[in-house]
DNA sequence: GCAAATGATTTCGC
DNA sequence: GCGAAATCATTTGC
């Protein structure tokens, strides 16, 4: 078929004769509504889909960490977080961290905010222009609005896919930022030497039990300027290393047991005044006199006992047994030289705690000095 | 730079 | 939830 200038001309009257029709609107709308009846308003109900569970989360976390939503100061809620990461805010330079922790997540906030400006403004414009395009369209074919909705709602599917990808990248930004600048281990510092001095005494003065009740835990904590948890995690940690190498903790063993045996001798209380257990009611307030019975004496044990394995009676894990076991006779009396530096107690004194304490274990006159016999259920 | 020391976390059992 | 044990990650001392 060849199109001449007649047959254009010809072609443009009769569709103008058409849009001029009176009966035009009419059947425009009736096109309209049947194009609306079938595919299209099938399609539109399938296309309402929930909120994406993803996209919520993200959303929660960008909230929460203080990305989205509206300022809080550079992420007040994070700072405190970091405050409570770091153990109550003890480190003198916490606020340095927080504040560069702070600004650190500004910057993330800031281009996070600037890149969400820009696809919105993305997908308005392209929203519009492809408005613009469809009405155009309108003129020759049905558009039914519905039509036009559908293409919005693609378009805005289109652009919040790429906003889901923004956040997501924004989030794992966050995460790194938090594990450098907020994870504990990451920040940890050694206790100071009074810190751990007045934690030392503790132990030492609690030998044999050297488990502190909560009130003493806090009241270790207050002295020693840590939270309740790093008592713990300290008195946990101090535990099973001691177990592990009493060898190695004997000569701290001993200071501390001079310490304490010069501060009785001296006419009471420890140079540091303690916490108080549960079991040590009425003893003064000082670990070396407590009702514990865990005071290291300066003096040969009683009985020509060495220092006895019961003292490290706190479970009987297999561990430990063959810990002891591999000690042999003589036990760990054999570290101090024959000097002994000091000697548990009777360990029963403080009302006996676990399974631990069998009369066999308890250093006997009949099985000599430094005996480590002890429950071998293992 | 390396090993030891040390505080924190994780896993598991109770 | 607590403690033991193993492990990780960092600090410290050489």
């Amino acid at each position: 078929m060849t199109i001449t200038d007649q047959s254009l001309d010809e072609a443009q009257a009769k569709k103008h004769a058409l849009n001029c029709h009176r009966m035009k609107p009419a059947l425009f709308s009736v096109l309209c509504e049947i194009k609306e009846k079938t595919g299209l308003s099938i399609r539109s109900s399938q296309e309402e889909e929930p909120v994406d569970p993803q996209l919520m989360r993200l959303d929660n976390m960008l909230l929460a960490e203080g990305v989205a939503g509206p300022e809080k100061g550079g992420g007040s809620a994070a700072a405190a977080a970091a405050a409570a990461a770091s153990g109550g805010g003890v480190s003198p330079d916490n606020s340095i961290e927080h504040s560069d922790y702070r600004s650190k997540l500004a910057q993330i906030r800031h281009i996070y905010h600037s890149e969400l400006e820009k696809y919105e403004q993305a997908c308005n414009e392209f929203t519009t222009h492809v408005m613009n395009l469809l009405r155009e369209q309108s003129r020759t074919r049905p558009v039914a609005p519905k039509e036009m909705e559908r293409m919005v709602s693609i378009i805005h599917r289109k652009f919040s896919a790429i906003q889901m990808q923004l956040k997501q990248s924004t989030c794992e930004a966050v995460m790194i930022l938090r594990s450098r600048f907020l994870d504990a281990r990451r920040k940890r510092r050694n206790f100071s030497k009074q810190a751990t001095e007045v934690l030392n005494e503790y132990f030492y003065s609690h030998l044999s039990n050297p488990y502190p009740s909560e009130e003493a835990k806090e009241e270790l904590a207050k002295k020693c300027g840590i939270t309740v948890s790093q008592v713990s995690n300290w008195f946990g940690n101090k535990r099973i290393r001691y177990k592990k190498n009493i060898g190695k903790f004997q000569e701290e063993a001993n200071i501390y047991a001079v310490k304490t045996a010069v501060s009785v001798t001296q006419g009471g209380h420890s140079r540091t005044s303690s916490p108080t257990p549960p079991s040590s009611a009425g003893s003064g307030g000082s670990f070396n006199l407590s009702g514990s019975g865990d005071m290291f004496l300066g003096m040969p044990g009683l009985n020509g006992d060495s220092y006895s394995a019961s003292q490290v009676r706190w479970s009987t894990s297999p561990q430990v047994e063959s810990l002891r076991h591999s000690m042999g006779p003589g036990g760990y009396g054999d570290n101090l030289g024959g000097g002994q530096m000091y000697s548990p107690r009777e360990m029963r004194a403080n009302g006996g705690w676990q399974e631990a304490v069998t009369p066999s274990s308890v250093t006997s006159p009949t099985e000599g000095p430094g005996s480590v016999h002890s429950d071998t259920s293992n």
